[in-house]
This record gives structure tokens, C-alpha cells and sequence, in this order.
RNA sequence: GGGCCAGUGGUCUAGUGGUUAUGACGUCGCGCUUACACCGCGAAGGUCGGGAGUUCGAUCCUCUCCUGGCCCA
């Protein structure tokens, strides 16, 4: 574990993190009890609970999985700080098909086929894997700091888990909202040898080709072929054709019929007669319909039903057979395929091919793209089949699901996830849940030899309708994703409705998970979410971007470099700290974000500013005799002016992060913070403190330093969701009089104090920043040498006091000789340059490094920007904006003017004096 | 074919109907100033994809086109 009291001289996060993580752990503090043992919440008080979308067991964790974390475990800080009960639920999904697949591949090394093996002994095998890829996954998952419940950690699997499963199954099917049936599904013949849904099947385009196929036509001429198949001679005699296009030539061994546009003007004579199927001679209807599209190909398509959806929906119209021609693997079926038999379908095509050809019956080819399905696991070309499976009708459960958004019980962020999860849901078809896999929740329905389906809790010993003790149960698995969807309810003790867990949090506050799961998952979720707890499991739904390399590219297992992108590997390398700060400071919700190290580094600088800062805060308390807690009573008086600017500065800032944490708008809360407190706390206030804490004449230290640790305090905390562990370090070695509670992680959220707030103040400051900045830029002009003191005049206008009261603070940043600070000194020598700023004028006598005449050009310069500025400012005023805009855009334009010509004025003056 | 998203300095990126458009990285100078070279100080760099429209005013709204990505047919 960690020595918060041994931290080292640089920003190393390798020596925190881990130790840090531990600590909390040991701490408990990731679990809601903790919360409640220590009085943070009440009882009946406000909860916040967040179930981590649960990583596939499939192997180790990406960087997909490194952002939800980081996401998820930012809302779940910043809720339990805002001192909400709040519970971060973490866990894993089986993964069905997935899982399969991987092990399977890594039995496959080793020479094992899983039917060699069995059911049972690969069901072994998997779990090997599952337990080895848990461990993985907790490591990785506490690497990135993520405050999860381990506790509470559930597998969908897990024995718990299956008890939910088999009641959801059980309800929906007394529902009759789940059926079994015969239908067109998605088939992999590829590893899965399985149905899979929709979803599964991913469109890809390819090149290939249309096949031209003349199908003869039986005339009183030709009554069919003599001829065998592929003598060549099969076709002799045939007179009449009707001539197809088609990309599955294969299939037409599973041909029914042929089908014509309505009105065609070659082939509507053919309409009712008879074509010879070539290979089988099978005689098959030729029927007219306008699901024909009269421009694809010839105007007329073969009719496959029982590999084709859309032929599948023909059949049915005309009550055509349904001619399954190949087997779960996709090879030939012998009985429907002749000389094909047995072959795999895509030897079938150009073996069919090349003899249709030999026939005579190949009109042309022609090259042809379109789009083919692929299996999303193992990427075999789909197979439509027909076949049984379980299906659950989601009719109603979508429309419920659709209510639940449009009436806002359930919001989308981005908004425009709605409309997707609206168009989708809309045309939704039925869910096809069952798998034939081995690893996964068995289909809880048994059957007994009369064939009598008895769907229970638990193994049936008898049949109910007829008594039969000899059952069955069926052979499949369900759907990865019916498991999951029961995600946010079953993981906190459904069925039991009365468990503690349950009452206590849910529905989830958050579903939070990239965008690409929305109709996978989260619609899945709803639905079923709906339907069986009666409520929409959460609150919101944030959607996050796809994390891309440099080059936009999406990150895949398949890539060269893959391993850069380990997230283990880039915490080793810039912390998870700057991990986390990455994502966070530069995604917004639904867009895809090129990670690469360029942000990385920024974010690791930046992290290591955080600590350098608290370096020379800290190694400065011992100037101080007594350590002070700043609060609003702190006598006015002691304060400096930069005290309370920056005090000012502090509240604002939370206020407006505040707003952007309440609007999820996590990439404005970073980058305030980090501007604060880079470009104003460090840049500005650290250098001002230094005047007063390194002067030997200053007495009092105190307040500097108690205002430095009050902005520092208050800092880490509010960067403490997106960055934890180095806010924790440098949170236990603040000294304890200026925090509260035992630990950062379960420390009160800054509220901003609007009464130290002062926008004038703020304006006054910006002037003194922008006056410093302006000596900075002109001795870099003239190339003044860095370190060298020198004179400067300042006439003030009607700001004596401000400069008054910054003096110092300008001599000291501005590198100005103290003894030759002259306030309104109207003597100045001709030999300066000049700034103008507002109703101020700066000279920096310099005799000898002063070119007149650079000056006076370099003033002119000034004085053409400033006309070219006035005379468009003057354009406008003249013209109809006048008239028509808004009075206090019109206000605001003419002060603007006024302002404009008083500095054109003032610099004229000065260039007068150089002439 | 339908839908959605994006196009902003060299690169990535935020954002808004109204002064001179955000930030980061990179670039160019200068500087080892007692927190930090993972730094400081200064600078350069953009006709906000093209065109048209609405408006007093458009990077932002509308239309259209071009380019790229995604989803669904």
C-alpha cells in the first residue's frame, strides 16, 4: 500500500496508482455501506446507482471497455462526493457465441475440434477460460481506478443470474410473449454452425458477379431433357427460354419457381407455363408478380424460398415447397443436389457454373457489387435458413419501450439517439433467441416423446398433458443478449423484489455504453426492463464515441500495432490519470475520438502540473507559523487584491463546473478546471504568491499560503472524478486543517460561494494581466534581455488605486526596476516606447534600445488596425443594423466604437510626441 | 435507395445568430527566473467544405452540391 507521506518530486504514476487503488479498497470505500457506516448519507437519502456494462469474457480489456470506465466511474465519484448513496455494480457477460468462438479457436491450436470433446467437457473448457479472463478483466478494470462494488461483482452466469434468466424465460412464455416456430433466420455455417439475429449479421459490399441462366420452357416441342446433366446435350431441343440473372446460381437447385414483372414484354407470354429446372429437371411454375423489379437484370428472378427472405415471402404467397438444399454447414444436401453432392455451396456455384455453361444455358456474366451478409463472430457468409427457433414477440414491448423515451422516463444523450432507437424500434422484427451453442443459459422448455412442450423453473419430472416420464430438454441456448437484458435489474437481486439491493437501487440512475450498442443492448434492456419490472431500468442513457486511432481508423484485434493500444500498456506508459483526462477532456457524447499520444502527453503534462504546484505549495508551509482553513470569515483586510481575484476567479469556476457536471458535459468541466488552474492559479496567482512568500520584509505568510491551499483543495476535488488517483495523493498530504472527512473519494463537493465573487474585481484584474502582457510583448520587440530591470512610466487615468495596489505585481512579472516605477510622471523622455490600454498610457524609457523610428512604426501599425477597426464598426452603425438590431447589440457596438477611437486618439498623441 | 453524423489554423478539436472564432499538439524565437524543460515568456498560423437563400447581421438557421463515416434496406 501506498506512503502518502513519501511522495516523489515528480508526477510518477506508477509509484501511486496502485497502491492508492488498494488503499480504497481496504478502505472500503467503493461500497454504498461505507457511505452510510460513516454518516455521509442518510438513510432514505438520495441514491445514485450505475451497473457497468458487463465486459465479454472473450479476452482482455480495450480501449472501448478503458472509457466506459472512465465515464462511468467519473459519474459515480462525483455522485458519492455530492454524498449520494451510490452504487458502481461491475461484472461480466458469458458472451455465448463470442466465448465460443475464442475457445474454440484456441482448441482449434491444439489440434481439438469441441464435438470430439463434447458438451460437457468443452463446457469445461470455457469456464477454464472464463475464470483466467475475470482476473484479466478486475486488474485492468482497477488499473483504471474504477470504484466499483467488487463485492457485488455478477456473471451472467453466475447461479443468481441463471434464477433471473429462467423467470424471465418463464414469464414471457406464460405470455405467450415467447413462441417457437419455423421461420427464415440468419444461419452462420461457418464456427457458430447457428442461428444468429439481425443484428449478428453484418452487410459488407462485395465485387462478384450476375449469372445470366436460360431456363428452357417446355412447348409442345421439347417436353424436358433426355439427356443427362452435363453431357452437354441436356438442353437439345428446347426452344424457348426464359432468361434469369441471379448472384446465387448455386441456389437454383432450390428453385420453386420463376418469377416475371407483371407486363413484361418478352416474357409475359411465358406467364403459367412451365420451366425445367437445369441439374434435376424438376418442372417449376413461371408466375407473374410485381415484386419483380422489371430493371434488375432481365425482369425475371428465380424463386429459391428456402434461401432467399424475400423468396421465403414469395413462397408463401404462391405456396411453393420450401427446398432446403444444404445442411447446417452449408454443404450440399445429396438429395436435391445431384452430381453436386456434398460439396461445399461455393464449390457448388462454379461447378454448377462451368456445366451450365457446357449446357448452353450461361447467357453472360457480368460483374455486379452488392452487399452480403457476414457473420459478425466469424465472419462466414450467411446462410438464410429455414429452420425452428424461439422467438419473442416484441410488438408491444417495443411500443412500450418507445413511450417510456418520448414521455422522457428514459433520456437519450445525444438527443439524436432517440430518433435512431424511434426508427429502429419502429420497424423491429421478432427477436430470435435461441442458439445452437453449448455455452450459455439452456433454453429452460422440455419435451416429452409426444411431443408436448413444458416450459419450468426447474427439470420436470412428468409431462402435464399426457403424463409421459421420458423428458427432454431442448437442446439450445439463448441469445447472449436476452441474459444481458436483464442487466440492470437482475445484477440487484431480481426475482426476489424484495431484496435489499432492488428496493435500494432500482431502476439505475445511468446506462451509460458507446452507440453502437444502442439496438443490441439498450433497446433490449428497455424492453424487457419494461416488461418485467413494470419500469424503465434507468434514467438516462449516455452514449459515448468510438475510440479511433490517429488516423480515424477503428481499433481492431486485427491491426498490427494493436498492442499500443492495450490500456495497461498507456497506463504504463502516461498513468491512468492521464488515461482518464484524455477521454474526458475531449469527447462529447455520440462522437468518435482519435486518441492519440499527442493528447496523451497533454494530459500527462497537465497532470504533472497538478503535482508540481502542490510541490511548491507544500514545501512552502513551513513559512507559515500556523496553518489557517480559508473560510468566508477570513478578515477582509489581510486579503490582497490578487487574493481575492483569485478567490473570485475559484468560485465562478465551480459554479460554471457545477453546471457542466449537472448537464453531463464532462468535456467543459475539464477544460475549465484545467484552464483555472493552469492559465490563471498557476500562470498568475502562484507568481504573485511568490512576492509575498519569498520577501523577507513580508510579514505575513499566512494568508498567501492559506489562499493557495484553499484553491488547491478546492481544485483536486472538483478534478478528482476525472483524475483519482493523483488528487487522492496530494489530498492526503494537504495538512488536515484545511479538508474534511478521511479520504478525497468520500470528500464533500465544492460549492461555489457567490459572495466572493466580483466581476468587477475580474475585469480590473484582466487589465493588469493584459498591461503585463503588453510590457512582456514589447520587450520582446526590442529585444530586451530577459533578466534586465528596467523603467517604466505609467500614467493612469482614473485607475491610480488599481495600480496602487498591483504595483508590485506588475514590477515583478514585468521585470520592472522598482526604483524607477514612476506613477503618473509627466515628464517622460522622447526615447520610450508606448502602450496604450484603455485610458492608460505605459512608456519604457529606453534610452539606447529604443529606435525611434521602430517605434513610430511600430504605433502606426497599431493605428491602422484600430482605424480598419473603427471604420467597420462605423459601416455598421450607418447602416440598417441601426435600425433593426437589438438596442442593447446596437449599445454595446457604439461603446465599442467609442472606446476605439479613444485609443486611436491616444496613440495618435504619442506618435505626435515621436515626430 | 432511405436515415443519421461530420467537414473549423499543419494535425486533432470545442463552440455560438451579433466585438478581433475555443483549446490542445505541432511550428518559430528567447530563456536552466529558488513548483514544474512533463516548464516559463513571446510570436506566427483560419475567406469555419463549395454555392444559393432567410436576416440589419450567418461559422451557426434553410436549401443544394461536393467529400468522408455510420446505420438500415
Amino acid at each position: 500500500m501506498i506512503d502518502f507521506n513519501n511522495l516523489s518530486k515528480v508526477h510518477d504514476p506508477q509509484k501511486i496508482e496502485k497502491g492508492i487503488y488498494e488503499w480504497w479498497e481496504s478502505q472500503e470505500y467503493f461500497r454504498p455501506e461505507k457511505q452510510r457506516e460513516l454518516d455521509l448519507v442518510e438513510e432514505d437519502g438520495p441514491r445514485f446507482c450505475i451497473t457497468l456494462p458487463p465486459p465479454n469474457v472473450t479476452g482482455i480489456l480495450h480501449l472501448g471497455h478503458a472509457i466506459v470506465l472512465t465515464l462511468e466511474d467519473l459519474m459515480t465519484r462525483y455522485e458519492r462526493m455530492k454524498q449520494k448513496e451510490t452504487l458502481f455494480l461491475p461484472g461480466t457477460d458469458h458472451a455465448g457465441i463470442a466465448t465460443q468462438n475464442v475457445v474454440e479457436r484456441e482448441l482449434a491450436k491444439k489440434g481439438i475440434n469441441r464435438k470430439e470433446i463434447g458438451r460437457k467437457k468443452f463446457i469445461d473448457e470455457v469456464w477454464d477460460w472464463t475464470n483466467k479472463c475475470q482476473n484479466i478483466i478486475l486488474d485492468q478494470s482497477r488499473s483504471m481506478g474504477a470504484s466499483c462494488d467488487w463485492t457485488r461483482n455478477r456473471f451472467t452466469l453466475d447461479k443468481r443470474y441463471y434464477k433471473a434468466v429462467i423467470t424471465a424465460f418463464n414469464i414471457l412464455y406464460k405470455k405467450g410473449l415467447i413462441y417457437r416456430g419455423e421461420y427464415m433466420i440468419n444461419w452462420c455455417p461457418g464456427r457458430c454452425e447457428s442461428a444468429i439475429s439481425n443484428l449478428e449479421a453484418e452487410s459488407e459490399e462485395h465485387e462478384s458477379h450476375l449469372w445470366y441462366l436460360k431456363y428452357p420452357i417446355i412447348t409442345d416441342k421439347w417436353k424436358g431433357p433426355k439427356a443427362d446433366w452435363a453431357s452437354g446435350k441436356w438442353a437439345e431441343g428446347a426452344t424457348d427460354f426464359i432468361i434469369l440473372a441471379t448472384t446465387r446460381p448455386e441456389t437454383l437447385l432450390g428453385d420453386t419457381a420463376v418469377a416475371i414483372a407483371p407486363n413484361h414484354q418478352e416474357f409475359s407470354k411465358y406467364k403459367g407455363e412451365t420451366a425445367v429446372l437445369p441439374v434435376l429437371g424438376r418442372k417449376i411454375p413461371i408466375l407473374e408478380d410485381s415484386y419483380v423489379d422489371p430493371e434488375f437484370g432481365t425482369g425475371a428472378l428465380k424463386i429459391t424460398p428456402a434461401h432467399d427472405p424475400n423468396d421465403y415471402e414469395i413462397g408463401i404467397k404462391y405456396n411453393l415447397e420450401a427446398i432446403t438444399i444444404m445442411d447446417e454447414s452449408g454443404k450440399m444436401v445429396p438429395e436435391y443436389s445431384g452430381k453436386y453432392a456434398s460439396m461445399d455451396r461455393f464449390e457448388c456455384r462454379n461447378e454448377i457454373v462451368k456445366d451450365l455453361e457446357k449446357e448452353g444455358l450461361l447467357q453472360k456474366i457480368e460483374p455486379y457489387s452488392h452487399t452480403i451478409s457476414h457473420c459478425q463472430r466469424c465472419n462466414t457468409i450467411i446462410e438464410p435458413r429455414i429452420s425452428t427457433q424461439w422467438f419473442v414477440r416484441t410488438r408491444t414491448l417495443a411500443r412500450e419501450a418507445m413511450d417510456a423515451v418520448r414521455s422522457g422516463v428514459t433520456m437519450m444523450i445525444p438527443e439524436r439517439e432517440e430518433t435512431r432507437f424511434y426508427q429502429w424500434m419502429e420497424n423491429i422484427r421478432d427477436w430470435c433467441i435461441s442458439r445452437q451453442l453449448w455455452w450459455g443459459h439452456r433454453i429452460p422448455v422440455w419435451y416429452c416423446s409426444n411431443g408436448h412442450e413444458i416450459c419450468e423453473m426447474e427439470e420436470p419430472t412428468i409431462c402435464p398433458t399426457c403424463n409421459n416420464k421420458n423428458l427432454k430438454q431442448d437442446e439450445d441456448v439463448l441469445d447472449t443478449w436476452f441474459s444481458s437484458g436483464l442487466w440492470p435489474f437482475a445484477t440487484l437481486g431480481w426475482p426476489n423484489v424484495e431484496c435489499e439491493d432492488f428496493i435500494r437501487y432500482y431502476p439505475n440512475d445511468v446506462r451509460e455504453t458507446a452507440y453502437d450498442i444502442l439496438f443490441f443492448w439498450v433497446a433490449r434492456e428497455m424492453m424487457l426492463g419494461l416488461e418485467l419490472t413494470k419500469q424503465s431500468p434507468y434514467r438516462m442513457c449516455y452514449f459515448h464515441g468510438i475510440i479511433r486511432n490517429e488516423q480515424g481508423n477503428k481499433i481492431s484485434k486485427s491491426m498490427e500495432n494493436i498492442e499500443e493500444y492495450d490500456p495497461l500498456k498507456i497506463i504504463e506508459k502516461y498513468g491512468a490519470d492521464a488515461l482518464r483526462f484524455t477521454f474526458v477532456a475531449n469527447t462529447v457524447p455520440g462522437k468518435d475520438l482519435n486518441l492519440s499520444e499527442g493528447l496523451l502527453r497533454s494530459s500527462k503534462n497537465f497532470c504533472n502540473k497538478v503535482w508540481q504546484s502542490a510541490n511548491y505549495i507544500l514545501g512552502n508551509l513551513d513559512k507559515a507559523e500556523d496553518i489557517e482553513r480559508f473560510s468566508a470569515s477570513y478578515p477582509i483586510d489581510k486579503l490582497h487584491i490578487g487574493d481575492r481575484w483569485i478567490l473570485s476567479r475559484l468560485n465562478k469556476m465551480i459554479k460554471q463546473v457545477n453546471n457542466y457536471y449537472e448537464g453531463y458535459d464532462y468535456l467543459n468541466a475539464a477544460r475549465s478546471i484545467r484552464s483555472f488552474f493552469w492559465d490563471e492559479f498557476c500562470d498568475w496567482y502562484i507568481e504573485f504568491s511568490k512576492i509575498r512568500i519569498y520577501n523577507e520584509i513580508e510579514t505575513d505568510k499566512i494568508t498567501p499560503i492559506t489562499i493557495l491551499l484553499n484553491v488547491l483543495e478546492k481544485s483536486l476535488r472538483l478534478l478528482h472524478p476525472i483524475t483519482p488517483f493523483l488528487t487522492e495523493a496530494l489530498w492526503q498530504v494537504l495538512p488536515e486543517v484545511v479538508k474534511e472527512g478521511p479520504a478525497l473519494i468520500v470528500a464533500k463537493w465544492p460549492e461555489p460561494n457567490e459572495s466572493l465573487i466580483d466581476d468587477v474585481l475580474d475585469q480590473d484584474f484582466g487589465l493588469i494581466t493584459t498591461l503585463i502582457h503588453e510590457i512582456r510583448r514589447v520587450r520582446k520587440e526590442f529585444n530586451v534581455k530577459p533578466g534586465l530591470k528596467i523603467p517604466l512610466i505609467i500614467q493612469t487615468g482614473n485607475k491610480r488605486k488599481l495600480i496602487e495596489k498591483t504595483a508590485s505585481e506588475i514590477i515583478a512579472l514585468s521585470h520592472i526596476d522598482k526604483n524607477q516605477f514612476n506613477i503618473d510622471k509627466s515628464d517622460v523622455p522622447k526615447h520610450s516606447a508606448r502602450i496604450v490600454l484603455q485610458g492608460i498610457v505605459i512608456y519604457l524609457p529606453l534610452e539606447g534600445i529604443i529606435d525611434l523610428k521602430m517605434e513610430i512604426e511600430r504605433i502606426s501599425k497599431q493605428i491602422d488596425l484600430v482605424e480598419g477597426l473603427i471604420q467597420k464598426s462605423e459601416k455598421k452603425l450607418r447602416g440598417p443594423f441601426a435600425q433593426r438590431a437589438n438596442p442593447e447589440i446596437i449599445q454595446r457596438e457604439r461603446e465599442n466604437l467609442e472606446q476605439l477611437k479613444e485609443k486611436k486618439r491616444m496613440l495618435g498623441e504619442q506618435l505626435k510626441i515621436l515626430r
